[in-house]
DNA sequence: TCGCTTATTAGCAATGGAGCTAAATGCTAG
DNA sequence: CTAGCATTTAGCTCCATTGCTAATAAGCGA
């Protein structure tokens, strides 16, 4: 829980998220969209990967990542219920994903 | 935004924050429940502060301190929409707070 | 195998955060 | 106004994080 905030921390891992919410993307990819470097967007990525907030996946000569949504909103919805359950609803996330990932409020 | 992720990022402050949830505290009495020093936790409380998820009013002797409900969850809430908009759901907060000051699905 | 591309790891300097003790501030009571 | 309580601010040290460059690993194709 500790580490999923810690990585929210900074802004550079959270624009990572955020790039990675429409599909997986290569490192390089990500790291083009920063003004760092790409061993320091390699850091990020690491940092997000141990907060298993990411996982990666082997393409040849590259490392593609993709974003983990469900850790993401059951961590930080899980806090919010706690602590102003009146504003915030966690959608109960699905087992056998169909897509839409998410069981509506029916 | 990312004053409060970063006030986010520190259990201790985590835990303030949810402390606070039914109702205002002294700093007297948020410091009396963890280990750290009085000066410690007033600059936690001060983090919070800047950050606007928490307010302060004077009472006497004491500085009472109460939970800013409406930016944590907004803020907090905008982010998992932007990146996991299918599995969040930010309930609308009600201007006319009515003691449960949330809009349901309805 | 060699060369090229992609990405990570190592090592270092600089910055910032967290914690403490001691000192200052603000308020109330007597 | 003085004493005392509650809290913050100042000043310091320590450790983690961030960022860089240089070096290493891993895969692909000629």
């Amino acid at each position: 829980m500790s580490d999923i905030f810690a990585a929210l921390a900074h802004p550079t891992r959270r624009q990572i998220l955020q790039d990675l919410k429409d599909g997986e993307l290569a490192a390089g990819e990500i790291a083009a969209r920063f003004n760092a470097t790409g061993p320091t967007i390699s850091r990020h990525l690491s940092v997000l990967r141990q907060a298993g907030l990411v996982t990666e996946r082997r393409d040849a000569n590259r490392i593609l990542y993709s974003l983990v949504g469900e850790r993401l909103a059951l961590s930080v919805g899980d806090f919010l219920s706690a602590v102003c359950p009146e504003q915030m609803v966690l959608r109960e996330v699905r087992k056998r994903s169909n897509g839409h990932a998410v069981k509506a409020d029916a």
